[in-house]
DNA sequence: TCAATAACTAAACAATCGGTTAGTTATTGT
DNA sequence: ACAATAACTAACCGATTGTTTAGTTATTGA
């Protein structure tokens, strides 16, 4: 054994979260990512391997730190009242620390939209996936709709989750609101 | 009187748009915008002064592009059923070419959201008000419409028109189409 | 025809990018 | 107490970023 680490993985990287999470993974530069995490480019490269193993362990982070309203959205037996709360829920999340960020999965998805990365996508991919799977489950709650109308209102819930995620980031809290009870008004 | 230019700069602008339209402003390098634009680097700072002047001649190149279909939006008179066809327009213009490019002014107000770059955020913001008011004049036709309720009708579908073209990155026509759609089912 | 001048080429600029590494410091088990 | 070793600092790497500039080429009016 030698020398203890003299800092904690776990803090570093949400400090990282957040860095990402605002600006994105390319206009994170390694530079800032040593200040916001307060360890040098050696601990970084060590623990992590490189940038875009920052950028991954990063996104476990964020969907760490949202499993909570995850969980109660799953839990939840409202119905379609239980989307909307969740479209609530993700848009407060975003407005922790003054600044609006966004959804990360969001600014992911877009970033990484016409990339090659493999890993990141998936990642993307599966999310969106369960989450469409979620919100099928909650709109099945109502018994009259058939398949075909499942189908349709998860993707249009998912497009529309994925827009105001977007959205968020350029457009006030009352223009948010109006476009979520529009959003819910015939489903 | 000397030598005389070899390029025209309208048909280099365009070429150099159809960069930024795809991969936004920070993604683009000066040496892709030679290669694209045919010309040196030293005829591009001449003609455009910079990088900066480069993207804010192509967003000016986008909207000059995009003007026809503008046109034909102000010049309708279906009401809501032309907002409906905008939108399938917008989206229709950024599949041109294979390559789903979305928005260039959606993208280049997502890019720029958290910068402090005014010039660019005040072109963003003076084209949102112009496409609000554009929908609240086309939402009047239905008269029944008391100020409350176009106000908030135009703010849901200028984030649903934002959302969309972020959108449009990332899903396939099927799913757009139902997002259109449902959009507009209670309007 | 020829000096003037604008357009061009190509090399270089400093700054920053992600990533590495030689050398120093601190903690360990023996 | 001390060799072993992991954690740390800081300088450095080559590549790329946006931008500039010295030197060359082509076209002009006189």
């Amino acid at each position: 054994m030698a020398r203890k680490k003299q800092y904690n993985e776990e803090e570093v990287i949400e400090k990282a979260m957040y860095l990402f999470w605002r600006n994105g993974y390319e206009n994170t530069s390694m530079q800032m990512l040593e200040k916001q995490m307060g360890i040098n480019k050696f601990s970084i490269y060590a623990s992590f391997g490189n940038k875009h193993g920052v950028f991954v362990e990063s996104l476990k982070c964020y969907q760490e730190k949202t499993k909570t309203m995850f969980d109660k959205f799953k839990n939840a037996s409202g119905g379609v009242e239980d989307i909307k709360q969740f479209f609530y829920d993700s848009v407060a999340i975003g407005y922790q620390q003054g600044f609006e960020k966004g959804c990360m999965v969001t600014n992911t998805y877009n970033e990484f939209s016409g990339s090659e990365d493999q890993i990141i996508k998936e990642q993307m991919a599966s999310f969106m996936k369960s989450l469409k799977n979620l919100f099928i489950e909650k709109l099945k709650m109502d018994s009259t709709k058939n398949d075909e109308t499942l189908q349709k209102q998860a993707n249009f819930l998912v497009l529309a989750k994925h827009g105001l995620a977007a959205a968020t980031r350029v457009n006030d809290k009352k223009e948010i609101e109006d476009y979520i009870e529009m959003t819910f008004k015939n489903l």
